[in-house]
This record gives structure tokens, sequence and C-alpha cells, in this order.
DNA sequence: AAAGTGCCTATTGTCCGACAAAGCGCATTT
DNA sequence: AAATGCGCTTTGTCGGACAATAGGCACTTT
């Protein structure tokens, strides 16, 4: 009976009632009959529509809230939401730490997504974009001795940039593995001299390039920043084929913007 | 009482039985003492352990089964699982979809992600990938004229390709949109004549420059066949900044090599 | 002895009923 | 009108219960 056996009929999935009440919800929010911010009705509702206990509604609640699909705000009234990606981006980031990605990986997996995102985002950053970017600049100058402070704003440098993309789907992209930067970004502030001043640089320069609207200089500079990034990693001495660590990417504090 | 209101302090979450429950059950993982392939005990075990009702136990462990740490194999014996990335992945196209990502989104997405995925399979593609690259060739110019199936080995093509980067990282930051490209190539196979063979023929480009390792040729080729897909796109008539349609990803049954 | 069969037990999926705590709306008080 | 207090609703949790199923074990068959 091994896993590859070879047989006519495919394995059947018997569907549990929980499983079909989380099903009938979210296809009703797929499909665009429940929108986001309608009310789903209260848990004895559910019971009576579905003719299910509601312990059984409420395993199906929670499939549908890790899913993102319905909040439940402060503790009651549960409602339709726009998945927002933070949840789903950090779990993302959590599987890949198992799975014990290193950080040759994630280098080479950000000169792609960042290279492409300054670019996207020189074509049409907009005045706003601009001035939250400089603000973002105008805090890193502050902080440049802070390694921990400025890890934080360097973090918040890059989702700046994904967001002046004014691409959704590249900005998602690129989330869950921005999101395991900031451990390593930190290490590197702290450990490497001139990383900080280095580092505001770069972003100087590439802030300067997104307003002249200059692809390739943004480009260039955003590539040699991500490269430092790499360097400040390797003169910590560490290996860069070594599977990223198991630090739990804490959700800083300062990322409340996203 | 507006959301923005200024106050001294933050608003205070009371963690609930179940979330503490999947909390500690997820930090064992996360941290390492708990492996892929662990057994967890039974429910009753686990209401022994944690001292609360097997309600909560349940529910906890829903949360823990969507995010996809463990898993329960035919309905029973639960495990830690390295999470496979598949139910994450269809979770956050699902989640683009209900934000209504446009086409030009993906578009510009598709372009940075594949040319970089093709980039790295360039310098790392091991014989087996070509292999595979080589078969599904094969598949793509016997059902050139069958826009489903094409556009089914489509996807796979592009899924193999991630897969030569030997770049888990990037393989995964492009998932989610990959798994939108499905519904739309298939519309652009059936309503562009000659849209098959332009396909497969850049195919045959793409994997020739692997092969070569010629990384301009096979940037080259990859964004030509992208542009492809977003003509094939305006030529069906649709408009490339309206929002990808609601139609549900469906996984089609030849991704089982995911 | 190897393979097939049927039974027993552990475990899950579901249900019922219940209660304390917390949020919400409304009437009352100041 | 604003603040206070009260009752109703809803959630989170609990204990107990039962049918259905998977897995293991003993038994039978060839």
């Amino acid at each position: 009976m091994s896993e590859t056996e070879l047989g006519r009929f495919d394995r059947i999935k018997v569907p549990s009632a929980y499983e079909m009440v989380a099903d009938a919800i979210e296809r009703e929010i797929t499909s665009g009959r429940l929108k986001p911010g309608d009310q789903i009705g209260t848990e004895a509702d559910l019971v009576r529509q579905f003719g299910v206990n509601r312990s059984t509604v409420r395993e199906g609640i929670r499939v549908l809230e890790q899913s993102g699909f319905v909040r439940r705000e402060t503790g009651r009234k549960l409602f339709v939401c726009v998945p927002r990606y933070r949840n789903l981006s950090s779990r993302m980031s959590r599987a890949m730490i198992i799975n014990e990605v290193t950080f040759r990986e994630l280098y080479e997996t950000a000169q792609v997504l960042e290279g492409g995102a300054v670019q996207a985002a020189v074509e049409r950053a907009t005045d706003e974009d601009i001035a939250a970017l400089e603000e973002n600049q105008l805090r890193a100058e502050s902080v440049v001795d802070d390694p921990i402070r400025l890890a934080d704003v360097d973090t918040e440098f890059h989702a700046l940039v994904a967001r002046s993309t004014r691409n959704r789907v590249l900005e998602l992209a690129r989330e869950p593995a921005a999101l395991l930067f900031f451990p390593t970004s930190e290490m590197i502030c702290r450990r490497v001299p001139q990383g900080g001043s280095r580092m505001v640089a770069a972003h100087r320069e590439i802030i300067d390039a997104i307003k002249a609207r200059d692809v390739e200089r943004a480009r260039t500079w955003m590539f040699r920043h991500v490269r430092d990034w790499k360097r400040g990693f390797e003169r910590a001495g560490r290996d860069i084929d070594e599977p990223v660590e198991r630090i739990f990417p804490k959700l800083s504090p300062g990322a409340s913007f996203l």
C-alpha cells in the first residue's frame, strides 16, 4: 500500500460539517455576493441557517478568520473583510523559516523584487509617495547610529518603495521575504561599521532617482544597497548558505503603516 | 470616539484560550522543538496537557491546520508538517481577487518575477530540471491546439522554470500571482489564433537558452513570452486595467507536481 | 505461513445544554 | 447634554454524550 500505488480510483474525501460551513461562507465572499464590510450573522444565526451545532459553526469560523476572510472586531460582530495581506505574509515567512531557506535565496530574491519594485516606483510614484520616502529618510538620518531603529526604518523604506509602485501584486509578492529582512539587517547594522551611513546614503540616491524618474540610477543604487546588505551579512562572519536562523520575525512596532 | 483618536494607551487584547493553545503549539514548531513528522498527541492528550475543554483544543487545532503547521492524514493522527506553500499561495491568490487587482498589476509583476526566475534558472538549472522542461515541452507540442490543456501545460512550464532556480523564496514569491495566470492564459489561448504556436516557440527558445546558459537570450524570450500573454489579453478585447475577474483559480489536475 | 476477514477499541466529528464575562443599547440620573 | 447604571445579547468556555470511522488484533482460510 505505497503512496504511489496505482489505482483506478481517487481517494474519497468526506467533507466534514465545519468545512462545509467555512466553504459555504467563503464562496459567498469570493463570488462577491458578500462584500467587505457586510455583517455576517451571529453564531446563533449561522446555527439556524446551516442547521448545525454551534461548536461546528465556531470551528468553521476559525478557519475563515485564519484565512482572513472574516474578522471579529474587539471580540464582537463577525464581518466580511478584505483580507489584508499581513497575516498571510507573516505565515508565509514562518513557513520559509521552517523550510530553512538560506540567506542566499533571500538575497537573490531581494535583488529581483527590490529591483523590480524600484523600477515600477520610478514610473509611478506620486508626490505623496515621495513625501513619505523623504519623511522616512529624515528619520533614518536621525537614527543612523542606532542599529535596531535604523533596521526598522530601512524595512519601512523598502515597504514604502513597494507601495509607490501602486502595484498590489508586486507589493504582496515581496512581503513574505521582506519580513525576513529585518532580523538580518538589524544584525548587519550592529556589526558593520559605516553600515548605517552607507545605508542612508543609498536611500538618498534611490529617492533622488525616483524623483528624477531615472530608472537606471534607481536600479543601480538599489542593487548596491542590497549588495551591501549581503556584504554586511558576510562580514558579520555568517555563511551565506546557512539557513536563516529561527528568529521569529517580530512585527516591529514601526510597521504599523502597513 | 474616532478610530484615529489619540490616546496614551494601546488597545488591550485579551488572548482567548484557543489562541493560546494554537500559539503554544506553533511556538514549539517554529522554535524547532517539534519537528516535521512528529506526532502531536490526540485531542484528549492536549485536553489533559493544556487543561482546557476539548472544544477549545479543537478550535486551536483548526487555526494550526489552516496555517499549515499541522495536518491530519485521512482524518486521523495529528502531526507536524513542513507547511507546503500551496495552501498559503492559493489563499493569497483569493485575497488578490477580492482586492480586485488589475491585469496590469499582474502583468508587471509577471515580468519582474518570471524574468528574475529565468535568470536564476540559467545559472543553476540541473540536468534533471532541464529534462523536466523538455518533457513539458513535448506535452506542450502535443496539445498546441487545445487551449485548456495548453494553458495548463504553460502554467506548469513556468512552475518548472521557477523550480529550476533552486530558490524556494523566489519560487514562493511568484506562486500567488502565478495561480492567477492560468485562468487568463486559458482565455488567451482560446481567443487568439496562433497564440498556441507562439507560446510553444517561446518555450523552446527559453529552454534552449537555459541549456546554453545564455542569460540574455533567456530573459529576452521570457520577456517576449510574457508580453505575448498581455497582447493576447488585449486582443481578446479586455481592458488591461480592469480587475481580474472573479474566476476562482481552480487547482488544475496537472498541477500535482507542486 | 501468508493472506484475507471480522471484531474491538481509540479517536474524531458532531451534538446538547449550560454559564460567566464582556459588549451594546437604552433608560435613568445629574 | 453628558455621565451613569442596568438588562439583554453574544461570545468564550465548559462538561458530557453519542455515532461513525480508522487502526490494531485475533481469527479463519487456503
